[in-house]
DNA sequence: TCGCAAAGCGCC
DNA sequence: AAAGGGCGCTTTGCGA
């Protein structure tokens, strides 16, 4: 395989190092040589792989002129992965420049690309920093530790293309569905700085339950003045507080909430600033959380909710594949692991059921209350009680668990199955009930670290192998082919034309079994999907048993 | 007047 | 029914 990186040097040139070949282009002409190699790639079955200090940068321009490409290496992401690695010397990732790529954050969508304050970063050497990657996975420590790694590059980077892909292509948005959807509930759209007559309504008739004339409900101590001056005792003004209350003005309360919500997170303002030409177009932080889980930096990818999902909507001819994984965490953690009893539990669709079949818990709710436990680190109530019967059912997966909450108690680093590190421990406070308050709490993070950052990585690798078998499915530009749209950690959403749909479906359940070899492959795990195809997100999942683990 | 923290709600 | 992990976003309220 070709490995082919690309750096900015002064002006518009570009410098390409091929191998041993070293050659100068200009943006301009990048798109068209990219195009070629790509091509070439295709023809031998063996697409080179783009090194670059930022997919973000990188890939954008190259979509934008209609060229894709298969695969890539994201400089910026492997090395902060590899810096914090535990099998990697950090020693083997200093070298020239290298000081500037420990510093190197994402790239803000909104910040003018072209602008930088930063002469030095804007041209980094992508091939001096890309040996020095190769050079420190190779030499990492421990048995199939290096593969482990060259895996987790290979997807970290695959995921950082579909996050620049789907913002491309965009999930298609309806603006009339949405905004017919606001009318109903809020009535017209007000003037700037107005609340909606809906909203204005339902405030009226929480000030007259309340005979509190004046009262703003978005301000949390007027409301908690009122609340208490109607002789209710509440601590807070949540909503699951406010529903334990007996009082005519909460249901409009609760109401009024519900909809100053809506209003302000995915209101008029929201389809303003998000949605252009039908489309939902959200910017991914791939890896943007500790764990390896993307986060989102505008936009909302990460709660888009089930209220306005009616606005997702596929084009005339095409359907919305929806997606999802069963039980995620529970059957990583059942890989990962190494634990048969749990293993055998996940064999069918539903493993909660599976654990019940088994005999090793009463019902689905123990099932599922007992292992969020396990992964979550309850120590009280129902959750609590169950923990010690379950963990001698599955004493390796609840060993797993619990020598990454000792390891992080004691300041330690925890990693993933392939290879992420966590973060070290903080400022830990001197006084020493605060101190072991705080080393309990780092014990929960790194308990659940371990489980949700590989099941980040199998996620990863699932999105990696969908989204080849997806460009396989058509020809074309990427947006005329079934194409990812959204993902969201357990779930994917494919945009594509109908008469692929059952291709498209097969294709998502072949790339997770795929991804469960890979990533587990002494102990294969079923990772079932639940697969809607639909003219809605929000149709998705509907007739279906919904779970999530 | 600005920036930040907390509250509160949404998603997995 | 709530608890336990990870996030983003908006508004409010407060301190500088």
């Amino acid at each position: 395989m070709s490995r082919i990186s690309l750096s900015r040097l002064a002006g518009d040139r570009v410098l390409v190092v091929d191998g041993g070949a070293t050659h100068e282009t200009t943006r301009a002409d990048l798109p068209a040589y990219v195009a070629g190699r790509e091509a070439e790639g295709a023809e031998a079955a063996d697409p080179p792989r783009w090194v670059w200090d930022d997919t973000a940068r990188w890939y954008p321009p190259l979509l934008a002129a209609g060229v894709r490409v298969a695969r890539c290496h994201d400089l910026r992401l492997g090395h902060h992965l590899l810096r914090r690695a535990p099998a990697v010397d950090p020693g083997q990732l200093v070298g020239e420049e290298s000081e500037h790529w420990d510093r190197l954050g994402p790239t803000q969508p909104s910040e003018p690309v072209l602008f930088s304050g930063d002469d030095v970063v804007e041209h980094l050497r992508a091939d001096l920093e890309d040996a020095r990657q190769l050079a420190a996975v190779a030499a990492a420590t421990g048995p199939g530790e290096a593969a482990r790694l060259g895996l987790l590059l290979a997807a970290e980077s695959s995921g950082a293309l579909v996050a620049v892909e789907m913002t491309h292509a965009g999930l298609p948005w309806r603006v009339d569905v949405h905004e017919r959807l606001l009318a109903d509930l809020l009535g017209p759209r007000p003037p700037r700085g107005a609340r909606p007559a809906g909203l204005e309504a339902l405030a009226a008739q929480v000030r007259t339950a309340f005979a509190a004339p004046g009262l703003n409900p978005d301000s949390r101590p007027e409301l908690l003045t009122a609340l208490r001056r109607a002789g209710l005792e509440v601590a807070d003004t949540r909503a699951s507080s406010l529903r334990r209350l007996e009082h005519p003005g909460i249901e409009p309360l609760l109401r009024y909430k519900q909809l100053a919500h809506l209003f302000s997170t995915n209101g008029w303002a929201w389809i303003d600033q998000w949605v252009s030409g039908g489309r939902f177009r959200p910017s991914y932080q791939p890896a943007g959380s500790t764990t390896g889980r993307w986060s989102s930096n505008g936009g909302g990818a990460l709660s888009i909710p089930v209220q306005v999902r009616p606005a997702a909507v596929a084009d005339d001819g095409w359907v919305l594949v929806v997606a999802d994984v069963a039980q995620l965490e529970p059957r990583v953690l059942a890989g990962m692991s190494g634990d048969r009893a749990l293993a055998r539990a996940a064999r069918g669709a539903d493993l909660y059921q599976g654990m019940v079949d088994t005999g090793a818990v009463a019902s689905r709710n123990d099932a599922k209350l007992g292992l969020l436990g396990a992964m979550y680190g309850a120590t009280s109530g129902e959750s609590g009680r169950l923990l010690a019967g379950l963990a001698r059912r599955y004493p390796d997966a609840f060993g797993l668990v619990e020598t990454a909450a000792r390891a992080g108690e004691r300041g330690q680093v925890v990693r993933t199955l392939l290879g992420r590190g966590s973060q070290t421990l903080g400022e830990v406070p001197a006084d020493p009930e605060q101190q072991a308050a705080y080393r309990r709490s780092w014990g929960r993070f790194t308990r659940n670290f371990v489980v949700q950052g590989t099941g980040a990585e199998w996620a990863l690798c699932w999105i990696a192998d969908l989204r080849h078998r997806l460009w396989a499915l058509g020809s074309g530009r990427l947006e005329e082919r079934p194409h990812l749209v959204f993902f969201l950690h357990d779930e994917v959403v494919v945009h594509a034309p109908a008469d692929l749909a059952g291709q498209v479906a097969a294709a998502a359940t072949e790339a997770a079994t795929a991804a469960g070899a890979l990533v587990f492959r002494d102990l294969p795990i079923d990772f079932p999907l639940n697969v809607s195809v639909v003219a809605s997100y929000a149709d998705a999942g509907k007739p279906g048993v919904a779970t999530p683990g």
